[in-house]
DNA sequence: ACAAGCAATGTAATCGATTACAGAAATTAC
DNA sequence: GTAATTTCTGTAATCGATTACATTGCTTGT
């Protein structure tokens, strides 16, 4: 019926060339007062909407980012989301979405995104991608058009956003010490990721540097989710010589922990202290309140989205490789509390 | 550098036309077995890589999809997109992501979307869009292009994948009712949402067929969320005559419920039994686990877009505007209980 | 043997915006 | 008054793929 209208159409109807109704509209202070309200009428009149995919071929940007996650079903991710989309869509750019698994399955290139005009940079949640696949996109500038966000990869060199999961840690181990507790236990994440190892690190240094006793049963090996939590609790329960204190490197392990740990008549924090990582919706409303160390996962998402956008608007290479650290923070709830004696 | 190749490119290696090219690309059986292969192998030598923008501006078709959430920030919809992009992916569309609130900020009109070439279809999880947007949308041919997943909108007319909204409640309260309650109250959604009228609306038929009390303190109004949950449960306590069931129209308001009731001292099942609907994956960890009536959100995804898809492809009007149901089931858990005598 | 039909390929128009370059008009300089 | 600038606008090339139409050569039927 009424197909969407053309420049040329606007053109037409203001009386003018398609150059001037195209300036006219990314550059109004070139044209004249006069033509600019005649070119503002008629875009009204018809109705004109730029056509993107045309803008598109001919100036190679898609006004988009591909964000790509490890997990789509993970609600972890939908704050960081947030986070990148408000920075975003003011700006005029779509928000792609992929999932790592998605990337693997079908063979594709993320380079391809790139190539293809399909997005103009691309923002990374997963630390995991395997090596060859980010040897592939360090080449060329096009490094410069990604940045890890949360995670990061040790494989190449991209700027990244990141928390402060050494201090976080530190502080948990140090306030779950300041509570009387000698005998600090640590779930870790998945075996192969970059945060798990973070954590873990920053876990046992703290231990050391506090004269603790470090039996290797008490780092025990987990995943981020609450399943993980459920099976590192039975260990725990298993154990001769218990810590008095658990420090998750997830929120989702703790509350998994600490709902096993209660279906076993375990109470905590009177029984034993558990702590986690992230401060989920969810952790300040679970029972009892999780104790946590807090991310900020919305400004993770804001910066790393805004980090990118000024790279690929002012191509100001001076800006290099940054790296940048959000804080993180102590939130005290009721899942923690002195040892019993 | 090594700027990404062209069809030209391709065809020149090739020795033959760029026409013969994209010909074997997109419909290989139209050409002889030897410019097949002859052209496989200049692809595969000159690394070439289909630009999209360009064949967007020709076909006038973009290949992704839009996916609009009320708040993207809210996990409950991760696994609706899971479900979604599963489907999207292995046949080459991309997910392109927004909110509405976005959409209201920025006074971007959704119609433009499709006008633009950005989008070839858009899938909307969020019931309540304004009118005004609705009824643009509905416009032309564009609204079979449009399918609301999970919520709908009674504005217009669209096709739609949502769960058994009704069914799911008649079974929650006649669970309820068999365990022996002849107290039942419920928690609603937000005001204004067309699942929060849907299931209050089976829950009062339901009630009424079961000849049940029905005062109407005990339809408390609510949100979908945690800390409805929690304020809704300061009410149930201030009440003189208690309900000795609680049906909560989502599990993160049954989650906030039991929540507060657990900080002051009441506990489920023991003195209240409560449920939710949905299942989420915290409802089976919490403590207790969460009677609810599960909805299969990856299905309700994949079922939207894979309509959407088949209309877009076939573009077969006879399908018409399909309303499809997804079946939802009752998960036993440890919240409900029979009533104390 | 000749028309008709078919298979394979090439030529060139096309999608709709952007932008380099050029030209016209108006302003300023001296 | 003429040259030099500046300001504004138009012409036309361009981005890279797709595809209608034309062409060529070959098969097939009678």
């Amino acid at each position: 019926m009424s197909k969407t209208s053309t420049l040329q159409d606007v053109a037409r109807v203001a009386g003018v060339s398609t150059a001037t109704v195209s300036r006219t509209l990314s550059n109004p202070n070139v044209v004249s007062e006069s033509t600019r309200k005649r070119v503002a009428e008629a875009v009204k009149v018809s109705g004109y909407r730029v056509n993107r995919a045309a803008r598109n071929l001919r100036t190679q940007r898609s006004q988009s980012i591909l964000v790509l996650l490890p997990d789509l079903g993970n609600p972890f991710f939908s704050t960081i989301l947030e986070g990148i989309s408000s920075h975003l869509a003011p700006k005029g750019y779509s928000m792609l979405i992929a999932s790592t698994s998605q990337i693997k399955n079908t063979g594709e290139r993320l380079i391809d995104y790139l190539d293809d005009v399909r997005a103009d940079g691309i923002i990374i949640l997963d630390g995991g991608l395997p090596d060859d696949v980010v040897k592939s996109l360090e080449q060329g500038q096009s490094s410069r058009t990604i940045i890890y966000a949360c995670e990061w990869t040790e494989a190449g060199e991209f700027p990244s956003v990141r928390s402060e999961n050494r201090r976080g840690t530190q502080t948990a181990v140090r306030y779950l010490h300041e509570l009387g507790h000698r005998k600090i236990a640590h779930v870790t994440g998945p075996e192969d990721n970059v945060l798990t190892h973070a954590r873990k690190e920053a876990f046992e240094a703290e231990i050391a540097a506090l004269n603790l006793e470090n039996p290797s049963e008490w780092i025990m090996s987990g995943d981020f989710n609450l399943e993980a939590g459920c099976k590192t609790a039975q260990d725990w329960i298993a154990m001769k010589n218990r810590p008095t204190a658990v420090f998750c490197a997830s929120d989702m392990l703790a509350l998994g922990f600490i709902s096993e740990l209660s279906r076993n008549g375990i109470k905590v924090p009177e029984d034993v202290s558990v702590m986690g990582f992230d401060d989920v919706v969810l952790a300040g409303q679970f029972i009892p309140p999780l104790t946590t160390i807090r991310q900020d996962r919305t400004q993770l998402g804001e910066r790393a989205a805004s980090i990118l956008l000024s790279t690929l608007d002012n191509d100001n290479q001076e800006d290099g490789l940054c790296k940048v650290v959000i804080p993180v923070s102590l939130v005290e709830r009721q899942s923690t509390a002195a040892p019993k004696l």
